[in-house]
DNA sequence: CGCCTTTGACCCGCGC
DNA sequence: GCGCGGGTCAAAGGCG
């Protein structure tokens, strides 16, 4: 009946922006940042297995240490683009040697040439112009050395630029590593509590040992136990989470090893319990999908099932991360949208408040898949459909689900990411909303904190933003961080958006909070494979590269350039995607009656 | 016959 | 404790 688009969320998510693999843990927004940039300008054309880094969300936390000196290096990768250039053209007289990148070297060319005339904000425009002019005059000019000079001092200026740059990222940097240090040390403690706690009472409710706590204890229990959902969430964020959990069985067959990854990370957390979560108390898991898939995940995937704490944080984790809701907002005549997936309705309800029935929809693509969705009009608009996704697949997702499920999972993602960082305090919301969202893109993607459940918006009744490059691509593919090479690519249609509304609301969302961490590598690990599995892979085209190296070359403002070639790379097609989106709803047809 | 939808009942959490 | 609302179950019926 209903296929289409499969929505994957959460624990994806996750993994999708920021979540880092195995080899590397980008987690601190600024490397994650950077790490973008470096991605998109040197492995454009490289293997996938590179590509595992690329999204790393501003999000994740797991401080600069880990992160490869791209930081440092990657930072001003943009301008060392220039740079090189300028370096090449007058290599002869100059001395000025900046790190030269082969592939950064190769797309120089390009951008400079497309925006000659471009104006970074950065004052690299004069200098790229005068190298570029130097080039083309080179001989025919007469006054070689007087542009020779001001090269230099060109040059010269760029280099301060470029150290006070990285001065500042290195600054970064440390508040992030601090941040991460004092989470973890928040997280150690608090488990330890939770292992005492449990110890001592055995399954006794908590509630009268936490009276019998001193005070500040039980602060610091309430405050961290709150992230350690959301830590866990961020994995399984969420949805995701729940989904995340089934997906780890389903992993588990993969040649992925997510569980051990998650395990490790989370020093014996759970990691996707949150399945279990999903069902209410005892009763649920013997329902459905749940039991095998889910409880069986668990056992597997629990390092220590035996230890209480982990139990505890499990639950609680599971409950909250089950919550994570990714809302698709689209208008359609059609009951309901083709997200590529297959479903079946289970339930249908009147909603308070909402004229028009909900619609509930389980994923029957997979036996014990937890995904499920909730479909309505809107009460103001019933043009649009609201559908709202909730869980990870555990199954492999036909291309056509693949793009509605990474977009899912990518708002996921962002919603935990986002409160996560804006939560934690560690970095300036607004700065990286700004960073990345492009001019362009507002009211995309909202985050709700006030609803039962953690929920992101997608809004595809609005033209995508102007800014983003007008180029074609229906389904742009995306190369994940922390995807497993096979599953590596993403199409992420909505992503930038999402990206930077989330990050925009982060301030406004306090509900979820992320420890980048831990969640953040499981999360791509575990989710993206399901999301993305297969096939698909992380391609580039130098249409893309170069078209994103004049953005950022020709915008006045670098972080608005650069914001915008990563929406460019990531989202590419979002106009296309939210077209395709209301197309594909058109298509549907269902039983489902207003 | 199998799959799917429909729909009333049930369960659960939450607020009063 | 009660009522409300959200979410799910499962029997009944429809459809190809």
């Amino acid at each position: 009946m209903d296929k289409g688009w499969g929505l994957t969320l959460a624990s994806d998510p996750v993994s999708v922006f920021s979540s880092s693999n195995s080899s590397n843990n980008n987690n601190s927004p600024v490397g994650s940042f950077l790490k973008i940039k470096r991605d998109f300008i040197s492995d454009h054309n490289m293997d996938h297995s590179r590509n595992n880094n690329m999204f790393q969300f501003p999000g994740s936390l797991s401080a600069g240490q880990d992160e490869q000196p791209p930081s440092a290096a990657h930072e001003v990768d943009f301008f060392k683009e220039k740079i090189n250039k300028v370096g090449d053209d007058d290599s002869e007289t100059t001395s000025v040697i900046v790190k030269k990148e082969n592939s950064i070297a190769e797309l120089a060319p390009r951008s400079t040439r497309t925006a000659p005339d471009v104006n970074t904000g950065l004052h690299l425009l004069t200098a790229n112009s005068r190298s570029d002019q130097s080039t083309v005059d080179d001989g025919v000019s007469s006054d070689v050395d007087d542009k020779r000079s001001k090269n230099n001092e060109n040059l010269a200026q760029l280099q301060m630029e470029l150290q006070k740059m990285n001065t500042e990222n290195q600054r970064l940097k440390d508040m992030l590593g601090h941040v991460t240090t004092s989470y973890s040390a928040l997280q150690m403690h608090f488990a330890a509590l939770m292992q005492q706690h449990q110890q001592q009472n055995h399954g006794k409710e908590s509630n009268k040992e936490e009276q019998g706590k001193p005070s500040e204890e039980k602060k610091h229990e309430d405050v961290v136990v709150p992230r350690q959902f959301m830590d866990l969430g961020p994995s399984a964020e969420t949805d995701e989470l729940s989904n995340s959990s089934s997906d780890e069985r389903t992993r588990s067959g993969t040649p992925q090893n997510h569980i051990e990854v998650a395990s490790a990370k989370n020093n014996g957390k759970l990691p996707y319990d949150q399945e279990n979560s999903s069902f209410r108390d005892g009763k649920r898991i013997g329902r459905e999908e749940s039991p095998e898939s889910e409880s069986q995940a668990w056992k597997v995937q629990k390092t220590d099932p035996a230890s209480p704490a982990n139990k505890a944080i499990e639950q609680s984790t599971e409950a909250t991360m089950r919550k994570a809701r990714v809302s698709v907002r689209a208008r359609s005549e059609a009951p309901m949208i083709t997200d590529g997936c297959q479903w079946r309705k289970y339930g249908q309800k009147m909603a308070k408040g909402n004229p028009c029935p909900r619609a509930y929809y389980r994923c029957t693509m997979a036996v014990g898949c937890p995904v499920r969705k909730q479909v309505q009009r809107c009460a103001e608009d019933r043009t649009i459909l609201i559908t709202t996704y909730e869980g990870n697949h555990n199954h492999p997702l036909p291309p056509a689900a693949m793009a509605m499920a990474s977009t899912t999972a990518a708002a996921a993602s962002m919603l935990l990411s986002g409160s996560m960082s804006s939560a934690d305090g560690i970095m300036n919301p607004n700065l990286l909303a700004r960073a990345i969202l492009p001019a362009g893109s507002s009211n995309m993607a909202t985050i709700s904190a006030s609803a039962p459940f953690p929920t992101v918006t997608l809004d595809l009744t609005h033209n995508p933003n102007p800014l983003q490059f007008q180029r074609p691509p229906p389904q742009f593919q995306v190369p994940f961080p922390g995807q497993p090479q096979n599953f590596s690519s993403v199409t992420a249609p909505q992503l930038p958006q999402v990206f930077g509304q989330a990050l925009y609301n982060q301030s406004k969302f306090s509900g979820l909070q992320l420890s980048q961490e831990i969640g953040t590598p499981q999360l791509g690990q575990q989710a993206q494979p399901h999301l993305l599995h297969s096939g698909q892979q992380p391609s580039l085209s130098q249409d893309t590269l170069s078209a994103a190296t004049a953005a950022i070359t020709a915008d006045p403002n670098f972080t608005a350039a650069l914001a915008a070639a990563i929406s460019s790379i990531i989202g590419g097609a979002n106009s296309n995607t939210t077209n395709n989106n209301n197309n594909s709803n058109a298509t549907n047809n269902t039983s489902h009656r207003n």
